[in-house]
Formats: structure tokens, C-alpha cells, sequence
DNA sequence: TTAGTACATAATCGAATGGTTATAGAACTG
DNA sequence: CAGTTCTATAACCATTCGATTATGTACTAA
């Protein structure tokens, strides 16, 4: 998977509030899949699906513990989508310092896309 | 929309490579429809419906200029979207001094949550 | 006023998403 | 061993997504 891919698969898989509360909740410890199941009216299968779309988007890994296969956050896929969003952050930040600069990059690196792609 | 939902919308927009793209290019000014259309091997229409998603999220408005529509990047939903990250950072950055604090606050959140639901 | 440009919208289509129920399999428990 | 618990998978279904082509509409320009 090249970076956009796993962009992609990283925000489609936050772009569902039950993944989100999953990720929130394994951001307290690791869990088991019936203890992720209680809190949603939701069946068990439904939330397998959601697990495997974490785990696809590598958020999530999973452990072993007798019959239980308790999943524990990865945060790395985080922190890309994060690093993705910061180049924006100075257009809500209403900081434009350094502004200039940033276009002038962003251009070339069009420029680079574009010209690749011919 | 509640803030949920705005999330769901902003995460699925910025899970496709083509709207992304269309951020990228917006960032460094308005621009057309056919401008933005330009770099794509893809039709039009593909092009306008990529827009009314971003527009739905409330990541891009529409301007007018004789028959053209510019669109401009707003970039408020960016900054949601990275606030709901920035909870997560210390899972990447390893920096774990604030984390009982967190876990607290995080468990405190789910707890509401829940007793919201029934 | 006629032709051209810019954009939107409708209809269509295949693939992906998000849920369900039913069932299978693996590991524990008595 | 028999039964129970935990999880995964299959089959199914409705809806949404992402693209296409065809067409409509609004504005410009000659």
C-alpha cells in the first residue's frame, strides 16, 4: 500500500462513529471483541466487520488470550492522517507567516504529480 | 448536523485521493470547476460530484464569476478533524506523562455517552 | 440572436458498505 | 466428553459510492 492508499483507508475507516468509539475505547487498554460488542446495539458480527476494517487500516492489531482475540490500538496510521492535516492547519489558524513558502511548495509538488502522471 | 456527524462527513471526504487532490489545489487559491477538472483523467460530472461531497462537508464553498462557480477552501472542518486526532497523539509521540489524566476524562466522556443511549 | 463556454443534473451501472441471521470452529469448563 | 463461550465467516439484502454518457441551463461574446 503507497501512502495515499493508506490515507484513504485511514480516514474511510474513522469516517464511522462506531469505529471512532472503538478506537476511544481501546485508547483505554486493549479489549476483547464481546467486551467491544456491549456497548453498541449492534450485533457481534457487526462489530467483527468493524474490527477488520481497523485492522485493514492498520489501527488496530490484534492479541491472543485462550478463545478471546483482545485488539489493541496502533497508533502509527494516526499519526500520518495527522501529519496529512497539519499542511492545513496554518488556514484555520489564520497564521500566515509562513504562507508564502508553503505555496510555493505545494506548487512544485503539483508540478511534480502532474508531469509524473503524463 | 451534530458533531458526530460533521466527522462522518469530513473523514469520508478526505478518504478519497481525488478529493484530496482537490484540497491540495485549493490551498493555494480558488479555482474553477474546469480548472479543477484539468489535472484528472476523469469527466466532469465525476469532478462536480467529488465537489458536492466536499461541499456537503463543509470543507469547500462556491463563489460565482460570470458562468464559473470558484470554489475556495474552508478549512474549519480540517481543524475538527485534527482536534479529534490530537486526543491520540500521545499514543504516537510516546509521551505518556498526561495519559492518566486522559484516560480519565476519556472513560468519564464513554460513560455519558452510554447512559445517553438508553 | 446565435454560438460557445461553464457547470449541473439525470439516468444508469457495477462495486463497496453496513447491517442482518445462521452457522462453524476453537478453546475453556464441569 | 458435553456443553458453553468467544470469535469468525458465509449468505443475503438494501443502500451508497464512484464512475459513465447524455442532456439541460445559465451566462458570455461576436
Amino acid at each position: 500500500m503507497n501512502p495515499s492508499q493508506r490515507l484513504d483507508a485511514t480516514f474511510a475507516a474513522l469516517a464511522h462513529p462506531t469505529r471512532r468509539a472503538i478506537l476511544a475505547r481501546l485508547a483505554s487498554g486493549e479489549a476483547s471483541v464481546t467486551q467491544l460488542v456491549a456497548p453498541f446495539a449492534m450485533s457481534q458480527p457487526a462489530i467483527s466487520k468493524h474490527l477488520k476494517v481497523l485492522e485493514r487500516a492498520g489501527l488496530i492489531s490484534r492479541g491472543r488470550d485462550a478463545q478471546r482475540r483482545p485488539r489493541r490500538l496502533e497508533a502509527k496510521p494516526l499519526a500520518e492522517a495527522t501529519g496529512w492535516l497539519e499542511r492545513y492547519r496554518q488556514f484555520w489558524e489564520g497564521n500566515f507567516q509562513r504562507l508564502d513558502a508553503l505555496l510555493e511548495e505545494m506548487k512544485a509538488e503539483e508540478k511534480k504529480r502532474v508531469r509524473k502522471k503524463r
